[in-house]
DNA sequence: TTGACATGATACTTTTAGGTATCATATAAA
DNA sequence: TTTATATGATACCTAAAAGTATCATGTCAA
């Protein structure tokens, strides 16, 4: 039920694509805008947006004859949620903040204010 | 001077070796041991060992003729700090003990470099 | 000291990743 | 409508990942 981590996993062990990732973090891009940023063919970047894609991690949207890709940084939220099960072996404080947060999204959803 | 996080995140990208950190998050394991709950050869999973370990993912040991693994779970910090970056496209409180998170690591200089 | 055993090292195979080059298609603009 | 342009799709190349099989080495134990 927990959705597949592994794409997503898969899709942060390129620093290209986590490149591409703080990119869109700024403003969507279309893959010609997204390509002038690297030293590669558009054809090699459309292949690291695919991976994200299939990781959830981006949005492609069409506009006109272009696509828009836009950063869904929700889908990082399971790498979160991964890792923290390590933070019983950081340090205390640090520990108390997360499993805060962990309780936080348990009732993830339709949050709303108290 | 900041942690290279490419190993990191590629030692991660590997359903095998991330289910040997938690494996090893519940214990130390010697090689063959950690050998008996996959299924494939000790030499594979010697090979996902040298990976975690050049992540500094875990640590190795030599006790007698066994080399014993144990986690070392603050080579995660860096992706934790990684990820932190996109709190803001999370929700608000989330985003607030995110920054605190953050200001309680800010010891190690240039974060967000990769 | 001999043998058993845990690990190291190497060579080999197959699959996947990352990249280029090229052509096809759909849309915008003239 | 014609042409320019943004993207899609395919074939291909190279390197790295993931795995096996095999043998060497170091250490414990009888």
């Amino acid at each position: 039920m927990p959705p597949n981590l592994q794409p997503v996993f898969r899709a942060l062990g390129d620093p290209t694509r986590r490149d591409i990732l703080r990119m869109l973090g700024q403003e969507p891009m279309t893959i010609a805008e997204v390509s002038e940023h690297f030293d590669m063919t558009r054809a090699a970047v459309k292949k690291h947006l695919v991976m994200l894609s299939d990781g959830g991690l981006i949005d492609v949207k069409p506009r006109g004859r272009e696509k828009v890709n836009s950063l869904n940084a929700a889908a990082l939220k399971p790498v979160f949620d991964w890792l923290s099960w390590f933070d019983k072996f950081w340090d205390d404080r640090l520990d108390a903040l997360k499993t805060a947060i962990e309780k936080d999204q348990s009732h993830d959803t339709g949050r709303h204010n108290d």
